[in-house]
DNA sequence: AATAGTTATGCAAACGTTTTCATTTCGTAT
DNA sequence: ATACGAAATGAAAACGTTTGCATAACTATT
């Protein structure tokens, strides 16, 4: 068992015949030695298996190399594409990405964002826009690169790359109205501390009402971002009360969970009753019956953030937040028909 | 705008009337210090706005808090209960993770391994045993911790967490064979350089031939790893060949595009076939129908993997691998069922 | 009251890079 | 051949911590 984990610059320098300058200077201006040397240092980086400390890197101050992101949670599909998207992308730049997840609270995440400031990532990527007061400060003061996606806000704190919710919402609410449903119910998760989530409802709240369209309390289903929570919820609903034509859910999990509920009921969607999502995940489109649903775009949106985040890095920290809207789009699929009677 | 981005250990040690040996054992021993002093110390930090700078701890060669993590892909719900449970436990510990993602790249692997270790990850979680040979050789030379996540093997070269794959296919086979089944279809994504998929099918085809079954190559489906694929090639099979009266699916992902095939081909599941997968995601018990599936217990996983990581980082690095299998359990559900006539 | 042991703190030398400045080397125009 | 500017390299001083050793301040023992 060797033990050449002590291998350091200066152990390439000699072994190259160099100065641990010249070595330092072919990994970060190599422009700036001579290509020859450049080949005799890189035979020596393979000889002496070296690999370069970016902890002594990180301390000069300059480049760590890493960005931070932290996003709710990782256990389920929504944020899966994004943070993919985001990844990639970050990573053809150079950068490694550290994920933490706050589980879907505040308190939390103003502590991971510290351990992230701790390890001085260059960056940090968030979800949403509801943030604690001591988060907004501390990248307020620390002069922190920072985007948050998933939703746009024209007068957000912070830079922003992300869908407009509220749209969402009432574009899918203009759809099922259109289709001629009035007796709607809605299924969403806890809109507190969500600001996605809770957009998303008022958006869908807020057009139905213009159209002189309620939604009595019974039929306002506060559910978790799960299939089973969703199905289940669905269920006490198709038991206890009289049924919609109609049900809007928050999210496509929550949609899914909804259908298999009314399926196992006996009913067939979309002739006895239509449902939609919101996110259009990947296997929307290929369900049984493939779901309405608000596409969301989220590799659009994880590329995009990271590209906004890196010109922060790069740029001008004292700018104005960039505020980037990526378009909803409706996708009138399976799940939805119109009303008959 | 405050710039207190430079706040270093000293400063906050003469805010505090101490030296900065003392600021800095605070943190890392913090029983050698006189509870007063902490106090002190505290509140010059709260002050100060000092946020302590992990790549200067790290150089020491000690802690750099973090470890990296490896994973083929975030882009689907495979993984992402593993990665959550991992990343929660880890973090009890006081870690970071750092996270790469491969996209099933072998070559890519071994690159992010050496960037992962440039950040002087404490160590490595990785999914699988399919690696390159630099990848090992690396792994091996310096001596890194690691763990290796999501299938049992008792000649592993490194430390694993996970059930075994070939007994999950034999497991699954046994089902179908049991309830009466002989003309059977299999749906596998690529076995190449994924000794996940690769086992399970190992598993499949074992069983089935000591029971005189054989799979016909017009059965063995090739699909991706995506539910939409996977109802594209089932449809293609129901269109251009004989039906079978059971598939069994790789993973859920793959049985869910089954299901949706042949729901929308007009078939009923279980009663015109039987569909099965391996995994048990957390929407399997809620579908309709839900999934007859191998439950692998990736929380389960996720957790001890991270236990056996850091037990590794703590401890002796020269000893054997540790190997835990975690128990793989069929979960009988709606979507099979005894083949009748 | 003197001594030994213990505990808390400070001093200063690392840790492995990067970068500024100075020096050397080289090519080219005179 | 000489001088000049540009390009390549080296020397050494940072960067912000941690820690071994030394010292000072207590406690307990006689």
């Amino acid at each position: 068992m060797k033990k050449n984990i002590n291998v350091d610059i200066i152990d390439v320098a000699i072994k190259a015949g160099v100065s641990p300058a010249t070595v330092s200077r072919s990994f970060n201006h190599p422009n700036k030695v001579l290509k020859s040397t450049q080949k005799r240092i890189e035979k020596a980086i393979l000889q002496t298996g070296y690999i370069r400390n970016r902890a002594a890197q990180a301390i000069q101050g300059k480049r760590s190399g890493t960005v931070g992101l932290i996003v709710p949670t990782l256990d389920n599909a929504i944020f899966s594409n994004l943070i993919q998207a985001f990844s990639v992308e970050i990573r053809k730049h150079g950068f490694t990405m550290l994920v933490a997840t706050n589980g879907y609270d505040l308190d939390d995440e103003y502590t991971l964002l510290r351990s992230l400031l701790e390890h001085r990532v260059e960056g940090v990527a968030l979800i949403g826009h509801d943030h604690s007061k001591e988060t907004y400060n501390l990248l307020n003061i620390r002069n922190v690169p920072v985007v948050s996606m998933w939703n746009y806000k024209e007068d957000s704190l912070i830079s922003c790359v992300g869908g407009e919710n509220k749209e969402a919402g009432i574009e899918i609410a203009k759809h099922i109205s259109s289709l001629g449903h009035t007796k709607i119910a809605m299924a969403f998760p806890n809109v507190e501390d969500n600001d996605r989530a809770r957009d998303r409802k008022i958006g869908v709240v807020e057009y139905l009402n213009s159209q002189g369209i309620t939604i009595p309390e019974y039929w306002d289903i506060k559910t978790e971002y799960s299939v089973s929570d969703a199905r289940y919820c669905a269920e006490e609903l198709f038991n206890k009360y009289p049924h919609p034509t109609a049900i809007i859910a928050g999210n496509d999990v929550i949609a899914i969970g909804i259908i298999y509920a009314a399926q196992s009921y006996g009913m067939n969607v979309p002739k006895d009753i239509s449902i939609t999502g919101i996110g259009d995940f990947s296997s929307s489109e290929s369900s049984f019956p493939s779901i309405t649903t608000i596409r969301m775009r989220p590799n659009k949106v994880g590329k995009k953030a990271a590209s906004v985040l890196i010109d922060r890095i790069n740029g001008d920290r004292e700018a104005e937040p960039t505020r980037i809207k990526v378009s909803v789009e409706i996708k009138s699929r399976e799940s939805t028909m119109t009303l008959k009677n």
